[in-house]
DNA sequence: TACGCTATTGCAATCGATTGCAATATCACC
DNA sequence: GGTGATATTGCAATCGATTGCAATAGCGTA
């Protein structure tokens, strides 16, 4: 009378139900070839009448494998937001719909809250079978705390080279050489950097300024490196302090992220320098709001969608007894009106 | 010889290391009174040498209970993208934090892999003790498939009153009708409402949009409700498309997210349109970036931070037996830039 | 000395599915 | 009819932790 409780079905419901022993119904299920055919149509039958769903605690504790990946997203101890950056969103974007197409279920961590161990917490627990870390911090000891433990995982950040686990991600240096190039070629003489050195990432993307400018025979001012943290409002606050009032005259600025440079763009804006005649910019990232801002901004292009799916892909190769190996990304100058004087 | 392979301890190990029975062990473990202080100070303390840690799987399989929760993340059809709108990630970073701040971890995916049937793929198959669904989408069935079959959950979107599940959401009808209203004070005459009603919230807001000109005494023209999806740029061709063409003067739009006003600001400062003085503008959301650009955007802020806290806390209620009640949550108009032509 | 009560601890079942191995049935072929 | 090979199916152990209930020990008191 009425709705019954449903209380969830078991195996053995379904085995009851069929005729036949767990054992059959299990491997039934799962389109083991040594079932005869009319068995396995007839179970799969009453299970799908029944919407019958194998309990995945029990299942995971009897193979061992929890078919889940724990994605840790790590960030600054300082921004103790939540996660900001819009280029995060993207990316993990990306493997969630990837590690989705590859059975697996995604376990999603921030760092404010998991610092403890996500070794023991996440992989001793049997929680996940592996680990992708988006983001290196700043030289965070536990990434390399993790590769001495057996732990599966890979990271998406900046390849030193020096790393005893795999890192895949963007080639930075070679980005941000590609921009500060651009910005000379756009005739700029004086370019700042702004961004966070002690980010391993953001330390390539500095390399490679250093390398345009040297390049270029432009003798390299280290007080033009200013660390400014990834948000729209730390760049905003470093170009008005910093910037105006103790930089002398500077023609070009070369911003770590996108979100860095909205906020210089905007107090530049605000100061009444004209963007690009005085000063030139260029961003990192290519979130979406570069192309509708005004001017919009020009900006180095990482490809996210490859990112995520190689990160997956090592993961389950590593994950499989197989090897993990640390890959740079190509990366793209897309040049917008933050930049472009000519024409 | 060398490091070993670090085979995981189980409980069995630790008991028989401490000299105890799994059951003492087990109790130690989870400071159960009963058990002798001295006892359980020593099965602790071997444990945290050998840094074991209980088998979550084994623990959910006996004790039916996953503390896990599955967020679901429902987006467009259309924009077969992965996740793209900031106001996501934002909710999704309280959410994530409260949740382990609560002892559970956080399945997350995106409605576009898993469009079956989350019920039997979370739920049933026990992966989850609960679900939250942000968006409602285009009134999607599957969320109401889910009341009716007895599973905890919760969804973050619009209540309009008929749903039988909670919902946790903005005041969006009087968000939008406090930025329409002040967009009348501006000036206004002829504002346009770009977003797609068929999204229960943008419905909502929609609404907002004519309680705010039906109290100014403004006619309501239907040709200026604009079905735009939630991007930059659907904004910038929408506006591009259609506003300039086919609708004769305009002095006010009213953007039903900031992305959509983003793009809608592009397309109009690009054709020279002086914005606020001849089109004033207003968004929906605050994202970050919406102070950032130039002109700022003026919008309505929504409180991701009490809206997710509530999310977790009502589906915790409704999971150990409590009741979970929708809830509206208030909205701020932050006057920026874009919509101020006073002063 | 015996009895009852409390404080601790252990035994064994249990959660639900998977799988190695044994058991049975079926069939071909000599 | 007998024998071995093959196709199916079932039994029972197993994954690792939790917990109801029984068992034991220790102690106070009549």
């Amino acid at each position: 009378m009425g709705i019954k409780p449903a209380k969830t079905l078991t195996l053995s419901d379904i085995a009851r139900l069929a005729g036949v022993s767990e054992s059959t119904a299990s491997r039934a299920l799962r389109d083991n070839p040594v079932i005869n055919a009319q068995t396995r149509q007839k179970v799969q039958q009453i299970a799908a009448e029944h919407q019958f769903k194998v309990n995945a605690t029990a299942r995971s504790l009897r193979t061992q494998k929890s078919y889940t990946i724990a994605v840790i997203i790590l960030f600054d101890a300082k921004t103790q937001q939540a996660i900001t950056d819009p280029f995060l969103l993207d990316i993990l974007g990306v493997i969630a719909d990837e590690l989705t197409r590859q059975g697996y279920d995604m376990l999603l961590s921030t760092s404010k809250t998991t610092d403890k161990d996500w070794r023991s917490y996440y992989f001793d627990s049997k929680r996940a079978d592996g680990l992708i870390v988006i983001g290196q911090g700043e030289h965070d000891e536990r990434v390399e705390q993790l590769s001495s433990a057996g732990v599966p995982f890979v990271v998406w950040g900046a390849a030193t080279g020096n790393e005893s686990f795999p890192v895949i991600g963007s080639d930075n240096r070679q980005g941000a050489q590609l921009a500060v190039a651009h910005l000379i070629a756009q005739g700029c003489k004086r370019v700042a950097f702004l961004g966070d050195i002690r980010h391993t990432e953001i330390e390539m993307r500095y390399l490679g300024y250093l390398d345009a400018l040297q390049a270029a025979g432009i003798n390299v001012e280290p007080a033009l490196q200013l660390n400014t943290d990834f948000t729209a409002q730390a760049g905003y606050l470093q170009t008005q302090q910093t910037l105006f009032s103790q930089l002398g005259s500077l023609d070009g600025i070369f911003a770590a992220s996108d979100a860095i440079a909205m906020g210089t763009m905007k107090a530049l804006l605000e100061h009444g320098i004209k963007v690009p005649q005085q000063v030139a910019l260029v961003g990192f990232d290519d979130i979406a709001m570069s192309a509708y801002c005004t001017p919009s901004l020009t900006t180095v292009k990482q490809d996210t969608h490859a990112g995520g799916k190689l990160l997956v892909a090592q993961l389950l190769s590593r994950i499989n007894g197989g090897k993990a190996a640390s890959q740079l990304l190509p990366v793209k100058l897309i040049e917008r009106q933050s930049s472009l004087r000519k024409h």
